[in-house]
Formats: C-alpha cells, structure tokens, sequence
DNA sequence: ATGTAC
C-alpha cells in the first residue's frame, strides 16, 4: 500500500501525497458525507474538490441507503475513448478545425433521432423498457438533445499517442500510435438534471431506503439515464466523425471502434468487508470495469490507465485532473494574461473551438490542476499502472447558435448518411 | 452542469 492514502478516521480516507493540494471545503464536504445515516465509507480521490454540497472527485458506500444527491445532477456524465482511422501524421489542424467549425453539430433532429433507435436497442439489451412513449414524461421530454456535449467541462477532444509506456497492455488493447483517437467527456443532459430536481423536490436531501419503492423508482430512471448518457457520447463521436466524412465509429456494434466508456457518476451495487451495499460515485471512475482515460485540462496529456481493483478505494479512481480555481473567477484572473484568441491555441500546440467565451476562460488549463499529481498518486497507493500518454490535438467544447444553424436549418436538410463517402459501416 | 427566465 503506497503511502498517498491517508486516513481521515475509521471511515474516511483520501487518496493524496503531500504535493497534491487539496481545497479545505473539499475534506470538510467529504467527512460530512462519512456523517450521512447508513454511510459506511468514504473515500476521496486525488482530484477531490468542492462541488455543491458535496465533493466531487469521492467515492461514498452505504449498507442500505441510497442518495441521489451524492450522485448529482449528471447522471451517467463519464468518458468514452474511440479509435479513428485518421492517421496523426496527415492530421491538418487548419482544415481539421475548420471541417467541425463548418459542419459539426448541426442536424440535431437527424442525430437525436439516430440515439433514440440506439438507445432503445440498449434498453432491450438490459431488458428495460424500450418503446418511449410508454416510459416517463420526462424520458420522452429529454430525448432531442441526445447527442449534445453541453457545458461545464465536457468536451469531445481529438487526441494524438505522445507516449506508450506498457506497450504489450497498449498492444493487447488493439492501439496503434499512428492513428488518432477521440476522446467524448459527456452526460445525461437535461434528463438527468430533471431526475435530480424530482427526487429533491419530493425528498429533499435525504437518502432513500435501499429497498423502498423510491429508490426502485429513483433507481430505474437512474438506470436509464446511464443507457441515455452513453447513447449521448456515442452520437457526439459519431457526428464529429461525420464532419471529417469518416466512417468510423460502428455505432451498432459499439465494441469494434469503442476503446472504452465508463460512467463516473452513478449508484451502483458493490460490497465492502464482505457486506453487500451501494457505491455513489460523483467524479469517480469505476475501477472494475476494464481500462479508464484520466484526462488532463485541455492543455495537458491524458493518461489511459490500467485500474487495480482495491476495496480501500472502493474500487474507483480520479476522473481527471479536478479543479483549481472556481469556475466565476476564471475570467478575472486570466484576462489580463490570454486573450480569446490565445486560449484558442495550448502549450502543447492543440486548437480549441469554444465558441462561449466565458466557458473558454472557465476550463483554461491554468484551472485545473496538474493531472501527473493525480495520477502519480493513483500510481502510488498502487490502484493504477499506466499504459499510455494521449496528447491533444483540437478540444472541441461549443460553436455559437450562428455557426451551428437554425432549427429549421437543421430541420429542412438531411445530412449523415447521404453526405457520407462509401456507404460503409459508420451509420 | 443544467434549461430557462430575465
């Protein structure tokens, strides 16, 4: 066991060296977390930090209680790495940029209506309801913004091999270092927002007895929020694919282009000491469920990870580098130093298309902090072994309602597959 | 992180 896991008390740990800083309300939100009733563990991850009212970055397990509001508003927000068939090396970051700024993201109607028939093929996978009409109101009300990146800091990023530091794990993965990757940061949206504000609204903070009715509910509408988000992350791949005119993502036989996607924030059923419960993670990454990206800010590399299940994390890891500074002084602190213009472009030579000028200071890289802390510290309390370095070469967060068209721009032309060269397999 | 209201 490294020495990066301190422990807070009996119950509260935090998986940090002395050279990662962490916020003061960050521990203060975690050990309040340890206090909540039928809260047996707590665990906060190297990218800890204050979210609000509770932390973000930190994985809680109760024997019999269930909190929605641990989980938060994005349920089923998490990563998904696909592979391209563009080769970095043929990469031209003037046409590159200007092809997405040209023609990704419009066509919602098209796109949205794509996720729904792939989200109810994954429904009837799971055996979940799969005709819309006949599931929640608020279901139907959400399913025309699939396939949408949305704010904060989601993001759909173009990335480059910088470095393969276990090259048999990289290899067995089907990676190549010539090729160039996609990396979709993205949520449930709307949907899960409005499951959050239901359960508040009726319950307040307050848990839910595991076996209660409630939860059965809050849980199923939960459940489909994370079909929903990961539905949602392959249609932004697919449509910033469809820009380039590339067939590449497999869209109905995820496992061929779909290096991973895992959720971060969810509710799922776990154990610990041998008692069966559940494990909330806001800001957390499952560690038994195969490799995770741990990316970095925008200007930094992003690290894919070997995850080491281990029951003192409670099987999670960082999602990424957490933040640093909060979100409303960004652009005060930084106007002086970059222009828009200058945040368009990173240290490590990347563009970046975020048409939203407040959101461009706002996930600066200069806001978060450095992920080789974090995951060294993963590396450390012996939860990680590292497989290989990505570096970024276009993030792409938000055009302006102008460059992305009208509704019924979007709605008159018929994009995807008659624009889409060779047939082929991408839908 | 979100959609909506201002």
């Amino acid at each position: 066991m490294g020495n990066s896991i301190q422990f807070l008390s009996e119950h509260t740990r935090l998986i940090a060296s002395d050279e990662n800083w962490i916020e003061g309300e960050a521990i203060q939100q975690l050990t309040h977390v340890a206090t909540l009733k039928g809260m047996a563990q707590v665990v906060g991850l190297p990218d800890l930090h204050p979210g609000r009212g509770y932390p973000i970055g930190a994985a809680c397990f109760s024997n019999n209680m269930i909190y929605p509001a641990l989980v938060g508003n994005d349920i089923g927000c998490g990563m998904s790495l696909v592979r391209t068939d563009l080769l970095t090396r043929k990469v031209k970051l003037d046409k590159l940029e200007n092809k997405l700024r040209t023609s990704a993201f419009s066509d919602q109607l098209f796109w949205s209506d794509h996720g729904l028939s792939l989200l109810q093929q994954a429904l009837a996978t799971d055996g979940l309801s799969t005709n819309p009409d006949h599931s929640d109101q608020t279901e139907r009300d959400f399913i025309k913004s699939i396939g949408t990146i949305g704010g904060g800091n989601h993001f759909a990023e173009f990335q480059k091999i910088s470095k393969v530091v276990d090259q048999s794990r990289f290899d067995a993965l089907g990676l190549d270092s010539a090729q160039l990757y996609l990396l979709v940061h993205s949520g449930s949206r709307g949907l899960g927002e409005s499951i959050l504000r239901q359960h508040v609204d009726q319950f307040g903070h307050q848990g839910l007895a595991a076996d209660s009715e409630e939860a059965q509910a809050y849980m199923r509408k939960h459940d489909f929020a994370l079909r929903w988000a990961e539905v949602n992350r392959s249609i932004i791949a697919a449509r910033m694919l469809s820009a380039l005119n590339r067939k590449l993502v497999d869209l109905d036989n995820r496992s061929s282009d779909v290096v991973l996607d895992v959720n971060h924030n969810l509710v799922s059923q776990g154990s610990f000491a041998g008692d069966r419960g559940w494990i909330h993670r806001k800001g957390a990454t499952p560690a038994d469920q195969g490799v995770v990206m741990i990316p970095g800010s925008r200007g930094s590399i992003s690290y894919l990870v070997q995850p080491k299940a281990c029951e003192v994390s409670l099987y999670s890891l960082a999602h990424g580098a957490g933040r640093k500074w909060v979100r409303t002084e960004c652009e005060a602190r930084l106007k002086s130093r970059f222009t828009r213009k200058a945040l368009e472009r990173t240290k490590l030579g990347s563009r970046v298309i975020c048409d939203d000028k407040a959101l461009l200071y706002e996930e600066a890289p200069e806001a978060y902090k450095a992920v080789d802390v974090v995951v060294s510290d993963l590396v450390e309390a012996n939860l990680v072994d590292v497989i290989a370095e990505f570096s970024p070469v276009l993030t792409f967060k938000t055009l302006s309602s102008k460059a992305t068209g009208s509704k019924s721009e979007a709605r008159t032309k018929s994009p995807g597959y008659a624009r889409r060269p060779g047939g082929g397999k991408c839908c």
